[in-house]
DNA sequence: TTGTACGCGTTATCAC
DNA sequence: GTGATAACGCGTACAA
């Protein structure tokens, strides 16, 4: 800026008031400025501006695994879209489920003097005060694991019960429940119930509004996925693999994750079986979905939402102070090719 | 720091000292201001540090599409995690395939102050000298469409080729080729060959090996995937779908991407084929691979290290002011459930 | 309509 | 061993 003042022979504050559009400037030392800044190929220095303004325009998200799951790309995605048009840039953390890497990322977003962050997926709730502590505004998206941040959560009940309804219309009765364990993923003090139970829930309420006792046989609880194993799908093969094992093998198959799904549907192939017509599977997510064979009838999460309706949540909290009225964002079944009618 | 330093009762150089652990402290007044440090949750504020020294310890990296091609999150991932154990972050911005995208981005990278900037897929090469002009240096990953500015490429031919005599092992005459158009996505001013041409002519290549000649009946050349079409595989399953229309169709599919292939594998299907007792499949990447159905051969790309040495190699530039010797990353095939020799 | 001057939080230099 | 002090580039209150 001190050089383009130079050039254009005027103060600093008259290139403010150019490159601000704000203020009384003469058209001619306007002009002049224009041309400096065009000369030397002048670009505002964010880190200054942060530094003077005390805001970087700067957002942390902190995630749980982004290149296992596709469902936390999409929502960064959305969220860093939606910060674009607000003048801001996310900064993006991968915790893969350790809590001592969650702590050092909120660290580094601290140092970065990041406006605010959101959560997709937080783990501990030591870490989510230590945002607090700095004056850092936090919020948690889909799911509300910790009671230091507010959420907005995903309603998985509707799009679960909708699932559920569907394969029971399509004469279902022996429908095979492959998801998450609450136990074991939603561990730790969540506010209300976690995603997993709700699923669990929805899953035992279609059964019974259907007049069905759910059979422990055909659950199947665990993981969605395992790191370890590069995140692919082996957790639902072997979920699958053993239910088709069953004397009385399931006729349809509720998965509470795509990436679940997408296993399960290479087991029934691998056994030589034809999806839907053999077994109907549904998914969650709707990640992978589309890609898969047959093409996936899922439950789809509002990715695009939660971003950008999240983004906008937390710039609220930055500039007011207080973040807004938030939303519980609905879920819904999208159909495809892995659901028919039973064959009877 | 001024307030570490009133309540520890010195001076902010000593401060400094004690954080940097570099020149004389008492033990005193090091135990003094470790205490002031604690008691006041003291972070030193990476803006100031980056306005002091120049210096802003955050990388751009630019890339295609990343909620489409889960390849561009790898790199991302892997580059990033490369860049954080070196006290760095990245700035991801996506271009979409779209030019003018790509400029705004930059002019956003520069205004942040990247220390560097990476390109997963540049697009035009006006940009890329927008960086050069402000003396950031740009390295691109994958692919070398702009001369200006250094590539660590990927050696598509040995992976591809691998693939080729793989299928030609299996018995395999008829094999068909789906992939990227060089005239489509290669355009532009690019250095060399690009990557569709590699894996186009490997393709010649493995054939006239094993004494075949290309079938112009067998080739589709065209996008990996639409945009538009939400990134999903419509492409490859269009393309699947007509070869199999063929009164003489092919055993075999070599597909130069994985979402081209998972499209493929989706028309297989629907046809009352099976893979790869009926015809085989071959994908690229080692994106979705191992979470199709069957799990996918494909030819894998090197994407940790892409995104490792790509970091490595700026923060080298950064440093030096100049890059080090850049490799060409071999691409090899990855033997899964989708290929197997041919039905008789 | 324009210019001067200070402070944001660091780091680095130099003097004590 | 330690403490002033300047400078990084911007925004703004105040003066002219």
């Amino acid at each position: 800026m001190m050089q383009v003042a130079e050039r254009a022979g005027v103060s600093t504050a008259t290139v403010a008031r150019v490159l601000k559009a704000k203020g009384y400037v003469s058209d001619e030392a306007r002009a002049r400025v224009e041309a400096a800044v065009k000369a030397i190929g002048y670009r505002p220095n964010a880190m200054a501006r942060g530094l003077r303004q005390r805001r970087s325009f700067t957002i942390g998200h902190m995630l749980d695994a982004i290149i296992v799951n596709p469902f936390f790309v999409n929502v960064a995605h959305w969220a860093e879209e939606e910060a674009l048009e607000h003048g801001y840039k996310t900064f993006l953390f991968n915790h893969n489920g350790d809590g001592e890497r969650e702590r050092i990322g909120i660290e580094r977003f601290i140092e970065r003097r990041v406006d605010a962050v959101l959560f997709t997926n937080a783990i501990a709730t030591e870490n989510v005060r230590l945002l607090a502590a700095a004056g850092i505004p936090a919020l948690q998206l889909e799911r509300s694991k910790t009671p230091a941040a507010p959420a907005i959560r995903v309603d998985n009940r509707v799009g679960a019960l909708e699932a559920m309804r569907h394969l029971v219309e399509q004469g279902h009765r022996r429908i095979a429940f492959v998801g998450g364990d609450p136990d074991l993923i939603g561990r730790g003090a969540t506010a209300g119930p976690t995603v997993e139970e709700d699923r669990l829930e929805a899953y035992r309420s279609g059964l019974a509004a259907a007049g069905l006792s759910p059979d422990p046989a055909l659950m199947r609880l665990g993981r969605y996925y395992s790191l370890e194993a590069g995140g692919t799908s082996s957790e639902g093969y072997r979920h699958a693999k053993s239910l088709l094992g069953l004397e009385k093998r399931p006729t349809a198959i509720f998965a509470t994750c795509d990436i679940l799904a997408a296993g399960a549907l290479q087991a029934v192939y691998e056994a030589g079986l034809r999806v839907p017509d053999d077994i109907s599977v549904i998914g969650f997510d709707d990640t992978i979905a589309a890609n898969l064979t047959p093409q996936l009838t899922t439950v789809a999460q509002p990715m695009e939402d939660l971003g950008r309706i999240g983004f906008r949540a937390v710039l609220a909290a930055i500039e007011s102070g207080e973040f807004p009225e938030l939303p519980v964002l609905p879920s819904r079944l999208v159909l495809r090719r892995s659901t028919a009618s039973i064959a009877r």
